[in-house]
DNA sequence: AGTTTTTCATATGTAGACAAACATTTCTGG
DNA sequence: CCAGAAATGTTTGTCTACATATGAAAAACT
């Protein structure tokens, strides 16, 4: 109104509110997400070890860093899944024959039975956080969070 | 098209694509605000911190876990946040004499020096942060995120 | 060929994030 | 009033997340 306008006329900026910054409410959005994830997908799978293991059964067999690259996470993160991943028998490490660098990564037996059992808990997952907004508002979120990579 | 309805008409649902799940994008988007973050503001400050001390310079003294509510952080997570503040002279921790169990967290001269030189930094890494969207889409996105707190 | 650069995996240190257990203090219900 | 419940802060352990440094292997370059 009056004051608006009078703000606007002499430079001056919204206050600067906390609860209103994107950074403030994408931090608690994905702690809900998490938090949701790990109840309902039970398992003890934290939402980068299902990326790992989802990626891993979307795309084959890969090396450590490009599956990283391919979740999201940097050299030291990737390993540190993929050393927790491979102690519970859900994935393997391979020497790459064609590359003395490489270490490639691949499920096991039992991590692709772990991702049969919980890719229909993902997607109710994912069904639940979006669960407060409609299908229009949905596609429209999603294709702006898209923007923000 | 043909392949769709078929999908319907069998029940079987859109396959389980990564790339297209929210919180695997949600991760993402956080994980460039923080670096925009810590990139543009410099003084060493995470996030998190920031939260902390706009907190604090917004609604001034407060108990070391209601700041956590406050912020979204449990209280083991605002301890070690505390911690590192205080150890930067940033803030400090009084007993509070109305609760023994209270220690009331409040901005030094230092923490209030560092909020005003930080505050114009926040505005601008929101905006840089939001800087792919029209005004109109920024708002839609910030109302949608704010109904899946 | 040999040198430089890049890539890959690893290691270390710092920081969120949370669960679970604990002691202390305060609050509450009978 | 007093016993049980709840709140506050701390500690420990596990897991992401990243910067930085290192050694080894491969690519690119002259």
């Amino acid at each position: 109104m009056a004051n608006q306008s009078l703000r606007q006329r002499l430079g001056a900026r919204r206050p600067y509110v906390l609860d209103e910054q994107v950074g403030f409410i994408l931090r608690q959005v994905y702690q809900r997400h998490a938090a949701l994830f790990m109840s309902v997908v039970g398992e003890d799978l934290t939402t980068t070890q299902w990326a790992a293991l989802s990626r891993l059964h979307q795309n084959g067999p890969c090396s450590q860093n490009l599956l990283g690259r391919h979740t999201a996470m940097d050299a030291s993160t990737i390993k540190g899944v993929i050393d927790r991943l491979q102690a519970r028998g859900l994935v393997e490490r391979l020497a790459d024959p064609e590359d003395g660098r490489r270490l490639l990564v691949q499920l096991t037996e039992a991590g692709r039975e772990v991702v049969s059992r919980t890719l229909p808990l993902a997607q109710l997952v994912t069904e639940q956080t979006l669960a407060p907004l409609n299908l229009e508002e949905r596609q429209t979120l999603l294709d702006c969070l898209a923007k923000l990579i």
